[in-house]
DNA sequence: ATTTATTTTCATTTTTTATTGAAAATACAA
DNA sequence: TTGTATTTTCAATAAAAAATGAAAATAAAT
């Protein structure tokens, strides 16, 4: 396989896990098109790559900067901006991990702890009660998990995984 | 705070959660509503909770069976079909994890391990390359973790985290 | 076999989300 | 300054996804 087949399928394989991930499909090309490329690519060879508008990657080079997944690349003597994507697999997952913490789990604890105060007088809301209560426990592990998880090196989870297996 | 308020803020928290992963918001919101009543509820009771169509409710439970969070639940003397969804979040964290594996994690991880095969006679290839056996290898932790989490029980979930954080 | 209750399907409509492209804003250079 | 390149915004449009509702299919009861 030539290496722009396997670029081109790259791109198209990880704008559909984004889909169904809750991220944009464009946003998600853009980073493997950026995680495929050795040099720090412009707008406009985003644009071109991607066939897409000016705004459309405007928007989503924006996301992905926002996410933290991507950042300027300092080119000297050129007037355009440039963009590239960390490509250590490690540092991305960390980051996506804190991300989605910081936009979904946190919100979504603050719901839980309040919602346990819920009164419970019938066996029926008692049951509710648990189930929030339980939510609540694994939500407050998954939270010290990601937080542990984002001060740790690669190595660390991989000798993890190794004991675990 | 009264049960039918809370029942409701859980409704539609879960189903605000849902969208960012993914999935429809009404299976999210039909799988909280289940959650949260001890009772199975027929398609009707769902429609009616929820102000949904009988068609949405309908494709929307059968999604959720699909993923094995909800099961008809046998009513002696009943013509309606019953739904219930186990409320043990462990067993629904697996779940969920599992179909998350089986729909996206093992194709990209077909298409990775596809992809690696790429020739790279160039610098700029060698890195893409590199790149790419890097997530094979978080992709195929990531498949271990996942089974290894498939066959274990709470008890050790949480002592895990115990011994991590 | 016929009626009645219930579920499923799916063409149509609605809603939501993503994309475009041109105008406005900004940044830089002469 | 004034002109030029570049980025950003955002109203309009397009595309995708979700929801409706009524007809068809199925299943149960008489």
């Amino acid at each position: 396989m030539k290496f722009e087949e396997a670029q081109e399928e790259f791109i198209r394989a990880w704008g559909e896990l984004g889909s169904s991930w809750g991220v944009s499909k464009t946003m998600a090309q853009i980073h493997a098109l950026l995680l495929s490329s050795s040099k720090p690519l412009s707008t406009e060879d985003i644009m071109n790559e991607l066939n897409i508008s000016r705004g459309n990657a405007n928007m989503n080079i924006r996301a992905l900067i926002s996410w933290g997944l991507t950042k300027k690349a300092f080119m000297p003597g050129e007037r355009k901006e440039y963009f590239e994507s960390d490509k250590d697999i490690w540092n991305i997952s960390k980051q996506v991990a804190q991300e989605r913490k910081r936009r979904e789990l946190d919100p979504m604890r603050r719901v839980i702890d309040e919602l346990v105060t819920v009164e419970a007088k019938t066996t029926e809301e008692k049951e509710f009660k648990m189930m929030l209560k339980e939510l609540q426990s694994y939500t407050k592990s998954a939270d010290r998990l990601i937080d542990k998880l984002s001060r740790s090196d690669k190595n660390w989870f991989f000798k993890l995984v190794m004991k675990l297996i």
